[in-house]
RNA sequence: GGGCAGUUAGCUCAGUUGGUUCAGAGCAUCUGCCUUACAAGCAGAGGGUCGGGGGUUCAAAUCCCUCACUGCCCACCA
């Protein structure tokens, strides 16, 4: 015999326990079978990374299908991962060895990635522990670091064959540059944010002292590297000055006056400083022009010696400096207030800076075209479907990919330099040489950059699965990466946020496309961005970002999760009540007190097992029983739920499933079911019957808990061992999803049962207006049509108990009895007896009013039935149904008119 | 400037193909209850002309147009 339930469900411990048999199990690994696929990618969390409720929603969502799949008998593989995340990581060892005053050159390059190594090794990818407290079912065994052998590999792979098809390519470019990590970005790592500053119109003296030209600028500091001064040609005012030369403020230089369309006369004078080295625009001028592109700010945005006494000064005190300069010598006409819109690198911590560097760039172009069609043609789905529009538009507008980062920590470029000025990408020095046909012996040096953290990402649907690892590397074939490729590919869902579209979604669909020749994955869920009470971005930095942990603690995972689907609708952002001073976030009272609740139908119905198996000595062998009405309704809307949360789960509708879990257990199967189970219980006439209706119940927990489990997993796994007493070594999780057999489903009866619980709820109402307390046992008669005389007999019990009667007479010519109150539903006319606490007043009152309300309702119906074009257009079922109204609201308010006068 | 969402009860949100059960749930509020699982609970109640305006239709929260506001993405005119 099980175990007794405590009184409330306290998961802390049985979640751990859960956690810990499920993972010695090995339940949750996968292997290729003879069985259907079912596989998703885990978003690689980053190395340095920590769980915030982004990571929450969207591995749950992860979970829910895979648990979903592998009951469903499904072959089911989630392959979870972990991101070196280059800048980041680099940054935060960065930070530890400024603490004892050290830059990473300190080291050297090798010491000091080694160090990262380190600091991975002892603090990386605690992540994975916290995912695992949230009860996550993936594939352990297949963790994947982006920096593993294998996916760098792959990495390698995918570089020398774009170099060597020229998709990859080296160039001087501007590019996005931060100054604090000291290298580039590509343009989705840069963010642009509004920023208040000034507007300075400068005057640049014409060479010949004929006079002065006024130009607007908000970098005044940029000037040192000013090569032109550029008006448009159709410009009148300044047509003539065309090809004559200005003097640069302060520089003294003599620079040209030249035409260009990108000149907008409307806008500022209509002149513009051209500045190649600093500016996107002025480098597309200095290209067409042929212009020279000097440089006046260094890598770490101090300016050089080209800005002469400035040299040396951060820009933006440089900026103030020259400004004052420029005041002071009467060079500038003006300086005004200016709002627009700056650049600033991810973490939002500093303007970036358009910087004239060497950099590798990925010709987008070739690989776009094939992506685009999948994602229009339906190869591949997006749920919600409208982030489509903002694929095509990126992926029509796509721009070259700069993908070399001045970092140590990353994926080296493997591109290797000859002293005679040629290049090489390949995977190794020897194998470089030879490519250049070189002596063995000859110095080749490695290109120092490393490769953006996002070229790796976008092979991880390949790089999981070992595609171009270390074996075939040697043009050897690799039948295991074969096998899981062949099986697993392309997989099921990708479970992600709408902010990494172009960062991560696009760029592996484009990867897979051109060296798997498929897609990575049929199906694209985006999740909701999780936004504090206040509609802002959870962030540490603004103290509204709980930590998960704590609040599984206090709420535990089930709760957590439960919460965060049924508040999560597809598509829209959700919004947490997140308490900033106590880090709390009240809403998860939700999940908790749901799992309470399931918690304690189990643990009722475990009680009543304990009852019935107590007398078992009665003995007996089991005997047909045959079920309620109230049996079959719970059956029924049993069965409905699993076919529309099956239907929601395939759907992506996973708010409606969660929804539809919630309304079915605490409606449906508490409110009333249960209640029902007591009534019927002690009413049975034998142990057998008792054991019968306790197995029906069991029946419909034993589905109502399998089909719960993919969101909450260790509750499920609690109360079905509780329960049914299973061994450990069984799991919910490996046990089959429900199937809805629609012969279950009976809307005649579920309608009949609908009419006693209004018949219920009418007395409850009553009872309550009248001010007499719940428990009070009132009489009660019921006048009902000749044909449900036997059916509310059969069911005088359940009446009689949920309603609190004390007699209760049925009838089909029962008239109103003394000292009653009364009420109609669905043509039942239900009195209640409360003799001497009845207002007649209010009762007059009340009848009345509801009087009035169906006359005019009944109005209504009365004259949509008149109107022809109503009876001649609408759908003969819904005239039908207003037939039907028209018939019972009649009835109803004759009885109502009836009781009223009797009063 | 271009694109995409959203606007329903005090708050957070459901509402699939127009039509019974369409105006709902949770929280909050009010009333009464420790009714033989659950006070993390039970039974009731109040509260919204579904952002504004127009249109299509026998019928609109739902479809179309338009305006307003909010949020996001892209672009980035010095």
């Amino acid at each position: 015999m099980s175990t007794p339930l405590e009184k409330t469900y306290q998961p802390g411990n049985s979640e751990r326990q859960w956690y810990a048999l499920w993972q010695e199990s090995g339940i949750y690994h996968s292997e290729p079978s003879a069985e259907t696929p079912y596989s998703i990618l885990m978003p690689p969390p980053n190395v340095t990374g920590v769980l915030h409720f982004g990571h929450v929603l969207n591995n749950t969502v992860q979970d829910i299908y895979i648990r979903w799949a592998r009951m469903n008998g499904r072959q089911a593989c989630w392959f979870p991962g972990l991101d070196h995340a280059g800048i980041s990581t680099q940054t935060k060892v960065e930070k530890e060895l400024k603490g004892r005053g050290l830059t990473r050159h300190d080291l050297g390059r090798e010491a000091f990635v080694n160090r990262v190594w380190e600091w991975k090794n002892t603090y990386g990818g605690i992540i994975f522990e916290q995912l695992r407290t949230l009860g996550i079912s993936a594939d352990w065994d297949r963790t994947l670091f982006t920096l593993d052998a294998s996916a760098s590999s792959a990495v390698q792979e995918v570089f020398i064959t774009l170099f060597d098809e020229g998709l990859i390519y080296r160039g001087k470019r501007i590019i996005n540059w931060s100054p604090l990590a000291q290298s580039a970005l590509s343009d989705e790592e840069v963010i642009f944010r509004e920023v208040r500053e000034y507007m300075y119109t400068l005057r640049y003296h014409l060479e010949d002292g004929s006079g002065t030209l006024l130009v607007a600028t908000v970098r005044p500091e940029t000037i040192f590297a000013d090569v032109a001064v550029a008006v448009n040609p159709k410009d009148e005012r300044y047509r003539h000055l065309i090809g004559r030369n200005v003097i640069v403020p302060i520089a003294g230089r003599s620079i040209p006056i030249i035409a260009d369309d990108y000149a907008d006369p409307e806008f500022g004078t209509g002149c513009v400083k051209v500045t190649p080295a600093h500016d996107p625009n002025d480098y597309e001028i200095g290209i067409r022009h042929g212009l020279p592109m000097p440089q006046c700010i260094n890598a770490n945005a101090t300016l050089n010696e080209l800005a002469g006494e400035f040299a040396g000064l951060d820009r933006f005190v440089a900026r103030k400096k020259v400004a004052a300069r420029l005041e002071e010598t009467e060079l500038m006409e003006r300086k005004e207030d200016y709002t627009h819109n700056v650049g600033f690198s991810e973490r939002g911590e500093e303007a970036v800076e358009p910087y004239l560097s060497e950099q590798w760039f990925v010709r987008m172009e070739p690989l776009a075209a094939p992506a685009l069609e999948a994602v229009r043609d339906g190869s591949i789905k997006f749920y919600p479907n409208h982030w489509v529009r903002t694929y095509e538009h990126w992926m029509g507008n796509v721009r070259d990919w700069c993908i070399s980062r001045q970092l140590w920590w990353g994926h080296r470029i493997p591109v290797y330099y000859s002293s005679d000025g040629r290049q090489v990408a390949a995977r190794t020095t020897e194998q470089a040489r030879q490519k250049l046909g070189l002596a063995p012996d000859v110095d080749l040096r490695q290109d120092p950059d490393v490769l953006d953290t996002w070229f790796s990402s976008w092979l991880w649907p390949m790089a999981t699965m070992g595609w171009k690892g270390p074996i075939s590397q040697h043009e050897q074939p690799d039948p295991e990466s074969d096998r899981l490729m062949s099986y697993y590919l392309p997989t099921n869902l990708l479970v992600t946020g709408p902010d990494i579209i172009f960062f991560w979604v696009a760029r592996m669909i484009m990867a897979s496309l051109k060296f798997n020749g498929q897609v990575p994955f049929k199906d694209v869920y985006f999740t909701s961005i999780v936004r504090d009470a206040k509609g802002r971005k959870l962030s540490k930095s603004l103290g509204n970002s709980p930590d998960p942990l704590g609040i599984i603690e206090s709420y535990g995972a089930d709760a957590v999760r439960f919460t965060m689907i049924y508040l999560a609708p597809l598509g829209m952002d959700v919004r947490l009540d997140i308490n900033d001073k106590t880090q709390d976030i009240p809403s998860m009272e939700l999940g908790r007190n749901f799992a309470n609740k399931v918690w304690n139908a189990c643990r009722f119905l475990q009680m009543k097992q304990h009852e019935v198996s107590a007398d078992d000595a009665s003995g007996g062998s089991a005997e047909s029983y045959e079920l309620t009405t109230a049996d079959r309704w719970i059956a029924s809307r049993y069965m409905t739920t699993v076919q529309s949360a099956t239907t929601a789960l395939t759907d992506y509708r996973i708010t409606e499933y969660a929804r539809l879990l919630y309304d079915f257990i605490w409606r449906d199967f508490c409110d009333w079911y249960v209640e029902v189970v007591k009534v019927q219980l002690a009413g049975a006439p034998s142990e057998h019957a008792r054991r019968a209706i306790l197995d029906h119940a069991f029946t419909i927990i034993d589905g109502t808990l399998r089909l719960l489990h993919p969101v909450m997993p260790f509750l499920t796994e609690e109360l079905w061992h509780g329960l049914y007493g299973h061994d450990v070594s069984v799991s919910i999780s490996t046990s089959t999803a429900p199937v809805c057999d629609t012969s279950v489903i009976d809307v005649a009866t579920e309608e009949r049962f609908e009419t006693l619980q209004l018949v219920v709820e009418a007395l409850r109402r009553q009872r309550s207006e009248m001010g007499i307390p719940p428990g009070e046992r009132l009489d009660v008669h019921l006048n009902v049509r000749t044909q449900d005389v036997e059916f509310f007999t059969s069911q005088s019990a359940i009446i009689s108990a949920l309603g609190r009667c004390a007699a209760l007479v049925i009838g089909s010519d029962v008239s109103k009895p003394e000292g009653s109150v009364s009420d109609v539903v669905r043509g039942v006319e239900i009195h209640l007896v409360v003799a001497g606490k009845i207002d007649f007043d209010k009762e007059r009152a009340r009848l009345s009013k509801e009087i009035v309300r169906l006359t005019g309702a009944l109005a209504g119906v009365e004259k949509k039935l008149a109107n022809a074009s109503f009876v001649a257009n609408a759908k003969p079922e819904i005239i039908e149904v207003e037939r039907q109204k028209l018939a019972d609201w009649t009835d109803t308010l004759e009885k109502l008119r009836r009781n009223l006068a009797s009063i």
